[in-house]
Formats: structure tokens, sequence, C-alpha cells
DNA sequence: TAGTTATTGATACTTAGTATCTATTATATC
DNA sequence: GATATAATAGATACTAAGTATCAATAACTA
């Protein structure tokens, strides 16, 4: 468990097993001018230590040690650095993923939760030209699928 | 203006100059067991005189003589029966509008607000496709799509 | 080692939306 | 048209997710 080495707050926490993860991310994130403090150390590894998409509230949960203010920095921080993604449900409610890879679009499980990255899909072209069809220009899009895993769907 | 009738609350209101469009809503809701009340009528004719996507705040602050309550379960009420559809902007806010036909995306100038219908798009059918690449079972998606209308674009 | 600046955490605040409950109103029936 | 009853309205309190503020602290730099 990455987090178990969580105790305490203020002072000489040994540092959470790192993960060459964690510390790569650091490290990025140093490149770019941030700090590395143990906050924030403790928002990445707890974040990359979740199986499926979490909330950001689940994150303060599970971090009783860092204020809620710092976890959200810290997610709002690896989502703009691209190091994590968003997801969101279908009632709105907003996930939060370790991201492998650059742009993409998730799958999500309605039963487990569980999601999938949508590979190898041609959508944003045809998205793309259907805005163009309509006389607009597509900067951006959100897009979500939702359905059932195989496992879910046939167990 | 559809809302220069509305003048205070409790008794005796004008009904507004009603649109084709309002009486017809009413008439299908009260197919469904809905009844025909003064602030559902209210709620209507102010979304349909809405040119484009507009948050439920805009309609409650257009409609102070309805409840805040009322206007937020009129809402969720023609959406549930398909008569308003909701939009997603790209930080999560979500809007409405009177919806013309059934299942559709959008999509939003980022400029100007406009919204634009994709149509005649295969989008689904490409969804549905990776998702089962996956060994996912689609069941339900978000789509929005962002950008500049023509105008925006080139004005 | 000291100075500067980013970062933290506590707290207060905001916003969007829901739950509750009493009073009222629309509709069906007589 | 009068009346019973069930839906609806509105006021209000509440909740949840997220942001702003600001003094105290910690990380990097020279």
């Amino acid at each position: 468990m990455l987090t178990s080495d969580i105790r305490h707050k203020g002072h000489d926490h040994p540092r959470p097993r790192s993960l060459a993860a964690v510390d790569e991310i650091v490290s990025r994130l140093a490149d770019r001018g941030y700090r590395d403090t143990e906050p924030r150390r403790l928002v990445i590894s707890a974040a990359a230590a979740q199986g499926r998409p979490f909330t950001a509230e689940e994150l303060c949960a599970a971090l009783p040690c860092v204020g809620r203010a710092t976890v959200y920095r810290g997610l709002r921080l690896l989502v703009e650095t691209d190091l994590v993604c968003r997801v969101l449900l279908e009632d709105r409610e907003l996930k939060y993923q370790l991201s492998h890879q650059g742009h993409h679009h998730h799958m999500l499980c309605a039963v487990c939760g569980v999601s999938a990255d949508l590979a190898g899909c041609d959508v944003e072209d045809v998205l793309r030209e259907a805005a163009a069809a309509a006389g607009f220009r597509m900067s951006g899009h959100w897009l979500e699928v939702y359905g059932l895993c195989g496992k879910c769907a046939s167990p």
C-alpha cells in the first residue's frame, strides 16, 4: 500500500515507498519550476495508488493529513501538466485518473467503475468533419462513453 | 417579449402570449398526467424564449415571480420528457435548450454561445464499435463539441 | 546560512442543486 | 358549480464540490 507510510503531518515524513512513477512525475514538475513538497508527493502517490477513477473527495479522505485545498491544488496541477486526466460520469460527477498517454477518451463501466481507454478510434476526425459541415471550427470536446465492461456484462 | 406579462405572483396572471409551442408542450405534459399550472407555463415559455442555451439560474433570474425550486423542477420535467436537452460546457457548467428532435449532439460556439445541432453524423456507431473493440457494451455517452461558429470564426 | 518565493492548511465563502414541509391549486367527480 | 384529493408551489434549510484568502511554513537559490 502506497499510503501506508502516511503517519502524521508536519515533519519528517518517511517518503512513501517510491514508485518510480511518483519520482518521475515529481521531476517532471520540477522541470517546470514546481517544488518538490511532501504534501504534493502524497497527493501524487495516492493518485497513483488508485486502481480506477477516483474523486477529489476520495483522495481527501485517503489523505487526512493533507489539507483539502492542497489536494484540490495538486490535482489541478496534475491535470494542467497532463499527468492526470479528468473523467466525467453520467451524473456529471468528476473523477480523475493517472493518464498514460496524451489526449484520449474513456469507456466507463457502470457497474464496477473500471475505465478503459478508447483506442484506435478516429472519433475526433469524424467530429471535426461534422462540425465543419455545420460551419463550425472545432477546438475542443467532451467525450465519455458509458456501458458495461466485459466482466460485468457476462459474469 | 414572452416574459413581459409576468407581473406578480399568486393570482390571475394573464397567460403569456402563447406561442403555439408552449401550448403544445403543456398538452403533451397533460397527456402524461402532469398538470397545467401557471408557474410551469411560465418556465416553459421563458425557456422557449431563450435564443441560445441558458442556465437554470438565468431562468430563475428571468422569472423572479417563480420559486427557484419550481424552476429546477420544471426543467427537470422537461428534460425527462425530452422536450428540453441538457448541454454541457467545457467548464462543466450545465445549460439547457429546447430540443426539436430526439437524441442528438451539439456544437457550441465559445464566443457567442450559440449552439448548432450536429446532424448527419454517425459518431454513435463509431463509438459503439470502438467500445466493442475494448470489450465494452455501450449504453450511453456524453458528447459535446466546442469551437467557433461561422460568424465568430470570420467576422 | 539567509533571503525570497512558492506552498500549505485552516477557514470562510460560493454556487448549483436537492430535501422538506405547509399552503395552494388543478382536476375529477358529484 | 361545489367539493374531495392529489399534485404542485414556494420558502427555506441543507448539501456537495470547489475556490479565495491569508498568515505560517518550507523549498530552493545565492
